[in-house]
DNA sequence: GCCAACGTTGGC
DNA sequence: GCCAACGTTGGC
C-alpha cells in the first residue's frame, strides 16, 4: 500500500495555478458585505446554499485562491466587492443543525448533501456597481448574472468579465 | 406587491 | 417518467 501511495505522489505533477472567478449572491438582509467585513479575519463559511447546481460548483469547482465577486440581490441589486476562496468545498453542517434555518432532514454527516466554502473579504467597492450599470456594459453581454431568469447563487465569471468589472469599479 | 422564471414534489 | 401544483427567487 505504502509503495503505491509513494509512487503516485512521486509521479504526480503539480497542476498549474489557475485562478477561476465566481460570483456569490447574498441577500444583504440575511448576510451582507458589511457582515463579512465585521467577521473575525473578515472570513466566513459561505453556508446555506440549497440548490444542486450551485452545490456542485461549491463542492467540485471552487478552489482555494479563486476570486469571487460579492453580489447583493433583491434590494439595490449590485456587485459590492471582492473576496478570495480560502477553503474549497466541504460539508455544510448547518444542514444537520435542527435550529438552523438551513436545516435539511435528508442530509446527515454520514452522507452530506450540502457543501460550503470559506471566503475572505478582499475589498468593498467604494461605489457598488449596480445591476443597471452592469447591464450597460458591453463586455458583460453574456454574463450569467444578466441572463433573464438567472437565479443561481453561485455562478462562474469569465476572466474578461472580472477584469471589466474591476476596472469599472476603480474608475466609475 | 406583482409576476416571470425556475426548482422541487408527488400523484399517477 | 410525465407533468401539474406548489414554493422560491429576485427584478421591477
Amino acid at each position: 500500500m505504502a509503495g503505491i501511495k509513494q509512487r503516485l505522489e512521486s509521479t504526480q505533477e503539480t497542476p498549474p495555478a489557475m485562478t477561476s472567478y465566481w460570483l456569490l449572491k447574498t441577500e444583504p438582509s440575511s448576510y451582507s458585505i458589511d457582515d463579512l467585513a465585521a467577521a473575525p479575519e473578515q472570513t466566513t463559511h459561505w453556508d446555506g446554499v440549497r440548490n444542486y447546481q450551485a452545490r456542485n460548483m461549491l463542492r467540485d469547482e471552487l478552489q482555494e485562491g479563486d476570486r469571487v465577486l460579492l453580489y447583493h440581490s433583491v434590494k439595490n441589486p449590485a456587485i459590492v466587492g471582492t473576496a478570495t476562496v480560502v477553503r474549497s468545498g466541504y460539508p455544510d453542517p448547518s444542514a444537520w443543525d435542527k435550529r438552523s434555518k438551513y436545516y435539511d432532514a435528508k442530509s446527515d454527516p454520514e452522507n452530506p448533501r450540502w457543501y460550503m466554502v470559506d471566503v475572505r473579504l478582499d475589498e468593498k467597492f467604494e461605489q457598488p456597481l449596480t445591476l443597471a450599470e452592469l447591464r450597460e456594459m458591453k463586455k458583460l453581454q453574456e454574463m450569467e448574472l444578466l441572463r433573464k431568469g438567472s437565479r443561481l447563487s453561485v455562478q462562474p465569471v469569465r476572466k474578461a468579465e472580472w477584469t471589466a468589472i474591476l476596472a469599472k469599479a476603480k474608475a466609475p
